[in-house]
DNA sequence: CCCTGATTCGC
DNA sequence: GCGAATCAGG
């Protein structure tokens, strides 16, 4: 490719019609970014009379809905939360600590300073939870906004509104 | 990371 | 004259 009158010509004009470098490169095809910008200080016209068109990506205002109602992560994540009903704990463990296998229902009962806490033990609904299919269920439970946190994820041992059956 | 223009320098 | 490489930024 060379810079025949008619591709200096196109280039003069996209250039001072304020398109950048690498857009102009584009449009005439067959040529780089480094190029195109080499020309125009050779022919001189590195002043525009048109300013740098910003990319209709770039200029692009985030719409009105997606900021209001898109929760900030703080909101979305509290580091303590607290509003959360009591679990019913209908269970007896099955298993301690060291019974669990990759398959077993780890939720907790009782309390870990008595003889008698354990793990569920029972098969887990799924590979991916950690949780038998009833405390999958019962796991989780929010009262009101917020996210859904894993109760024994939140030291359920100290937290009793969380396990109340193990104080 | 995406992008911008400016500059240098071997070809 | 050309433009890749590099620089200095947004």
């Amino acid at each position: 490719m060379d810079w025949s009158e008619e591709r200096t010509a196109t280039l003069k004009k996209l250039w001072l019609e304020g398109l950048s470098a690498s857009q102009v490169a584009r449009q005439l095809g067959g040529v780089s970014r480094s190029a195109v910008i080499g020309k125009v200080h050779r022919l001189g016209i590195t002043v525009r009379e048109t300013p740098v068109r910003q990319r209709a990506t770039t200029a692009r205002a985030p719409s009105r809905i997606s900021v209001r109602q898109r929760p900030s992560r703080d909101v979305a994540t509290p580091r303590v939360a607290p509003r959360y009903e009591r679990i019913e704990e209908d269970l007896l463990p099955t298993s301690g600590i060291l019974g669990l296998g990759a398959h077993s229902c780890r939720w907790p009962i009782g309390h870990p300073e008595n003889d008698d806490f354990g793990f569920c033990g029972r098969p887990k609904a799924s590979a991916r939870g950690s949780y038998c299919e009833q405390h999958s269920q019962g796991a989780f439970r929010r009262l009101s906004g917020g996210q859904a946190l894993e109760a024994w994820a939140l030291k359920g041992v100290k937290e009793k509104r969380i396990q109340p059956r193990l104080v």
